[in-house]
DNA sequence: CAACAATGATCAGTATACCCCTTAATTTGC
DNA sequence: GCAAATTAAGGGGTATACTGATCATTGTTG
């Protein structure tokens, strides 16, 4: 299956009809595939932290100490309000989150890390730049920089796509 | 929102204190997102059918009809053998497909396609085919083969990244 | 050939990631 | 000002995706 992964494939425009015969020709697949690969490697770099990468993408975004409340912060990472619940529950539970509720909309729990939750932010930070740089290793600079642009334009034009558009920058 | 969402990243090689800072700057991130982007696509382009993306990539390798057991199967489509076999489990339960004691080694389970799995197959395969066009389709063709490329290489090289502690090849 | 290692499957458990429905609080429209 | 629509959470449910353990079968080796 190896011998022709890095292969020339035919363009997008082409009414092949073999097109995305192969699973490897299928970028959804090869997608899917690049995030687990992703998952691992963050898991392998904080082995015997307990921190998944999604958990490790809440206490970031809660770093900036905006008053957020589990919607906006599960907006801002992109993922579904259900689960962002769940995982900010988790946190709480370990005692690097803490939630309250506001006194502007009492239906909203304000989300605050605490200082052990930084603690492990900082110490997690260079092991997830690890993990990043692992996986892009294999590109040059200049197949980076088109790979970036590309994830972004696809993001960006589809963000509706699924339930959890991500939203603004942090 | 649109506004800076695609712009220019610092190198790869930099030394920068803020590489990464941004969940956007985040190729993991990035790569997590578009996955979720996909399967939105995919789920929306199989509206009624009940199949997830996940279950037509094992339909799909059934198709070659090749002697198979679970775990060859799962190994094919990247996924976990556990994983594996709760989506054949599922298929199996759907009459798509069907499960039985190989002759020759009585650990195995050799999984065949049903008829109804083929016709299932052959209704979704445009389909998916439309999502996988969607999510591409803000790139150019010259960015879509970079894209591809890089995908393929970065998945090559980490191959072994993603189940961490099992067997895998040694 | 018998100890041993490796393999295929299963089970129990955890974490995302989504769905639908309900409840409670707030905002909006008339 | 009040009914209607919206919004934030939460509960219940399903599907991936993985870990770790166990069990039965097969392969290997001393």
């Amino acid at each position: 299956m190896k011998n022709n992964v890095v292969s020339e494939q035919p363009s997008i425009e082409s009414a092949n009809p073999q097109k995305y015969a192969d699973l490897w020709d299928r970028p959804g697949y090869l997608v899917r595939r690049l995030h687990q690969i992703h998952i691992g490697l963050f898991t392998q770099a904080c082995e015997g932290l307990d921190l998944t990468a999604v958990q490790f993408a809440v206490l970031s975004v809660l770093c900036s100490d905006a008053e957020m409340d589990q919607l906006s912060i599960s907006k801002i990472v992109g993922i579904d309000r259900t689960s962002g619940a769940d995982v900010i529950k988790r946190l709480v539970n370990r005692g690097l989150a803490s939630r309250e509720r506001s006194k502007q909309d009492r239906r909203a729990l304000i989300v605050h890390i605490t200082e052990a939750g930084r603690r492990l932010v900082r110490e997690v930070q260079p092991l997830m730049e690890d993990a990043q740089d692992r996986m892009v290793s294999p590109l040059t600079p200049e197949e980076y920089k088109v790979f970036m642009r590309a994830l972004r334009k696809m993001i960006d034009a589809n963000n509706d796509a699924s339930r959890a558009p991500m939203s603004q920058r942090i």
